[in-house]
DNA sequence: TAGATTGTTAATCGATTAACAATC
DNA sequence: TAGATTGTTAATCGATTAACAATC
């Protein structure tokens, strides 16, 4: 099955988020529309998504909830669990481990790095906190897929750096700056700052 | 001028950020070129983009930082100041109230609201913490532009519900659930864990 | 002047939506 | 059967990129 792009994914992952809920609600069946009004997305965008996948609907019934939700976790997550890694335990930092997001099972915190000495040695919702030093052994030894920059922006690069040479190649920047990094390396950033700014700016008063 | 659609407007923000930067480094002069090595985006892409504004760039020389960033901030954010609340203060709402953006002139919190007794009455940052009943009154005297979702998921909905009532209409939405408002209310979600599963789908080893 | 860089128009590419046949 | 809903093809829309003239 052909690669789908980034654009596809994120809103499965939304439909795979969706379909946890109503499972949970005991809801066996939903249709494309009730997924449209869940999630605000066209019903139409819904269905071509889902018809990436093998034929799962039926018409005039509309989606096992269940079934679903394993086709798609299935295709984009198969068994695989993925590996955190997370640089620099502030605030932000601390949330981030302790956000609860669904699919706890397929992701996992497996280390967190800083500086502080008063902070190396503690845990925040079960995962350590080592020094930044140890971190090239511990991302091998733990496959990390994933490392999270959460330091101050002035560290942000040098950070960045330290995680490409420590073999991560897909990081996901909340600091305020912008990083550079060979190209095999994907990132994604999220400046909190810039999300509140363009929401203002798309719809001004 | 014309309005500018919401993936324009985040990257022009990114530019301005950017050039707070090179402000900052006593850089006068900038290419799209080197906006794009900095930013990673196409230089053609940087140079359209800025073209929806006056012309302020010069053949062979570039764009002077100072200018570029008075224009594009000129036109995006005018003389406004945005408004944010805050509706949580647990872990990633304390963190959302310290998150050291740019442009911190132009966006101030003015209150945020939780249910915890022993939260109401502190200061995080600066910002007091106020009962929910309080934020219709707050938000209309103080003119909040934006509300900030921050409690856990099972409350998204109703947090969301209140805004609305409370005449917000632009709501960023940090709990990992949907939440249904009236088409005239802009919202952007953000959920961690489809960040970090995107990434991770998005790339595979 | 020559050459680098901006700004713009035209071409391409990808994503969304419209239309509709298939089907339960 | 009739009607609702899926899955798909074709049309539209918007965003990116290519090409290039303008200009300092």
């Amino acid at each position: 099955m052909k690669k789908l792009p980034r654009k596809i994914i994120t809103r499965v992952l939304l439909y795979i988020r969706t379909l946890e809920g109503l499972v949970k609600e005991k809801r066996f069946l939903v249709s494309s529309k009730q997924l449209s009004e869940i999630t605000g997305l066209s019903d139409v965008k819904i269905r071509k998504d889902i018809s990436n996948f093998k034929k799962v609907g039926k018409p005039r019934i509309g989606y096992k909830t269940v079934d679903l939700k394993k086709t798609l976790e299935n295709y984009l997550l198969q068994n695989n669990t993925v590996h955190l890694v997370l640089f620099g335990v502030g605030n932000l930092g601390s949330a981030i481990l302790q956000y609860p997001g669904f699919n706890r099972d397929k992701i996992k915190f497996v280390a967190a790095f800083d500086v502080s000495r008063h902070k190396i040695g503690k845990k925040i919702n079960g995962v350590g906190i080592y020094p930044v030093e140890r971190a090239p052994v511990i991302i091998k030894r733990c496959h990390a897929d994933i490392g999270i920059i959460a330091v101050p922006k002035e560290q942000g690069q040098e950070v960045a750096d330290y995680m490409v040479l420590s073999g991560l190649h897909r990081i996901v920047n909340f600091a305020p700056c912008s990083i550079s990094v060979p190209a095999k390396v994907q990132v994604r950033n999220i400046d909190f700052t810039i999300e509140f700014l363009s929401l203002f700016c798309d719809s001004p008063k």
